[in-house]
DNA sequence: AATCGGCCCAACCGCCATGGC
DNA sequence: TGCCATGGCGGTTGGGCCGAT
C-alpha cells in the first residue's frame, strides 16, 4: 500500500498562485514564522497544499530573494560548486542567500550546462562537472582526481569569493523601503518587470496586478501597497478582500479574516517588520564564513599548486 | 498576420530524512 | 523499535513568452 499523499487531492487549488493568495500567505507566515506548514492551508483558507505554500515562500515570497540576472561571479559559483557538490542545490544555494535552489536550479539546467556541454565539445574536458566525466579509470585515479577537482574548485571558488563583495551580504533593508516581498528587491533591479515599471502613484487594483493583465506577477512592496490601497479605498471594514478580485478560486481572498483586528495597514507594516528579521538570513552565513575558513586552510594544506581552473565562459 | 519551435521558470511530484509518539 | 506525520530536496513538467519563418 503506498503512501497517502501529502494532501487532499480534491479541493486543493493548482497552478500559478494570485495576489490575493500571497498577500494571505505573507500575512499569515509575518504573524506566524514559517513552518508549520501542514497547519498553513486550514488556518489561511488557502485552497492548496501545504507543500505548496512552503515552496511558494522559500521560492518566490521570502524576503532577500534575488531574481534573474545571475552575475559572472555567481554563474562561475555556482559552476564550481556543482563540481564541488553535484546537484545538490540546496547546498549550493546555500552559498548564495539570494538565490533559491529553484533558480539555481533552473540557470544551471537552462544555462550552465549548456555552456559546459558547448565548452566540453570543444575539447575542454578539464572544464566538465565530476559527475560528467568518465568513470572508467581506476579507483586510484579516480580517487586523485577526484581531489584534484576539489583542489581545483577551492582554488577558483576562493577567487571567485573575493570578488563577491555584495552577493553574500544583503543588501540595506531601508534602501528600497522594501519588505515582504524582497521579492521586492530582485524585481526592482529588474528593470523589465512589471512592478518596477510601474513606479507611478495611484492605486492600482487586485485586477491590474494579476498575471493576466500585464504579465507575471511579481509581489512587490509597491504591489502589496497598491493591493492593499485598492482594499482600503474600496472596502470600509478590515482587510477583507473583497469585491474587485476577481479570483478563480472563489474561496480564500474573500474568506479571510486576519483577526485580532488586523487591519490591511498593519498587515503590510507586520510584513515589513518580519522582514527585518536576521534569522531568514543568517544561517546562510554562518556556512560561508566556515567555507572561507576552509578555502584559506586549502591554501595552507595545499603546498604544490594545482592550474588555476580554466571557466569555459 | 499566423504559425511554429525553443526557451524560461514557476510549480508540481515523488522520494528521502527526520523527529515525535 | 517501529510507525507515522511532516519537512526538505531534486527531478520533471506545463504553460507563457518570444523570436524565427
Amino acid at each position: 500500500m503506498g503512501r497517502p499523499p501529502c494532501c487532499d487531492k480534491d479541493g486543493v487549488k493548482k497552478g500559478p498562485w494570485t495576489p490575493e493568495e500571497d498577500l494571505v500567505l505573507v500575512s499569515y507566515i509575518q504573524e506566524h514564522g514559517p513552518g508549520n506548514w501542514r497547519a498553513v492551508p486550514t488556518r489561511t483558507g488557502l485552497m492548496r497544499c501545504s507543500k505548496s505554500c512552503r515552496l511558494r515562500w522559500t521560492n518566490y515570497l521570502r524576503p532577500g530573494i534575488k531574481r534573474g540576472n545571475f552575475s559572472d561571479q555567481e554563474e562561475k559559483l555556482i559552476v564550481h560548486l556543482q563540481a564541488l557538490l553535484g546537484n545538490r542545490w540546496a547546498a549550493i544555494a546555500s552559498y548564495l542567500p539570494e538565490r533559491t535552489d529553484n533558480d539555481i536550479k533552473n540557470y544551471w539546467n537552462t544555462h550552465l550546462k549548456r555552456k559546459l556541454q558547448a565548452a566540453a565539445a570543444g575539447g575542454d574536458a578539464a572544464a566538465k562537472p565530476v559527475a560528467q566525466r568518465p568513470s572508467s579509470s581506476s579507483k586510484g585515479q579516480w580517487e586523485r582526481r577526484l581531489q584534484t577537482d576539489i583542489n581545483m574548485a577551492r582554488r577558483a571558488l576562493r577567487e571567485a569569493l573575493t570578488s563577491l563583495d555584495g552577493i553574500n551580504t544583503p543588501p540595506p533593508k531601508d534602501a528600497a523601503a522594501d519588505g515582504v516581498a524582497a521579492a521586492a528587491a530582485g524585481a526592482s533591479a529588474d528593470s523589465d518587470s512589471p512592478a518596477a515599471s510601474s513606479s507611478s502613484g495611484g492605486s492600482l487594483s487586485l485586477s491590474q496586478c494579476s498575471p493576466s493583465a500585464s504579465g507575471p506577477y511579481v509581489l512587490t512592496t509597491a504591489n502589496i501597497s497598491r493591493m492593499l490601497d485598492g482594499w482600503t479605498s474600496k472596502a470600509s471594514g478590515p482587510a477583507t478582500p473583497g469585491g474587485a478580485a476577481d479570483s478563480p478560486s472563489g474561496s480564500s481572498a474573500s474568506d479571510v479574516s486576519y483577526g485580532g483586528g488586523l487591519t490591511a495597514t498593519r498587515v503590510l507594516r507586520a510584513a515589513f517588520d518580519y522582514e527585518r528579521k536576521p534569522a531568514v538570513l543568517a544561517p546562510a552565513q554562518t556556512p560561508l564564513s566556515e567555507f572561507e575558513t576552509w578555502l584559506l586552510d586549502d591554501d595552507n594544506n595545499n603546498a604544490h599548486g594545482v592550474p588555476a581552473m580554466v571557466y569555459p565562459f
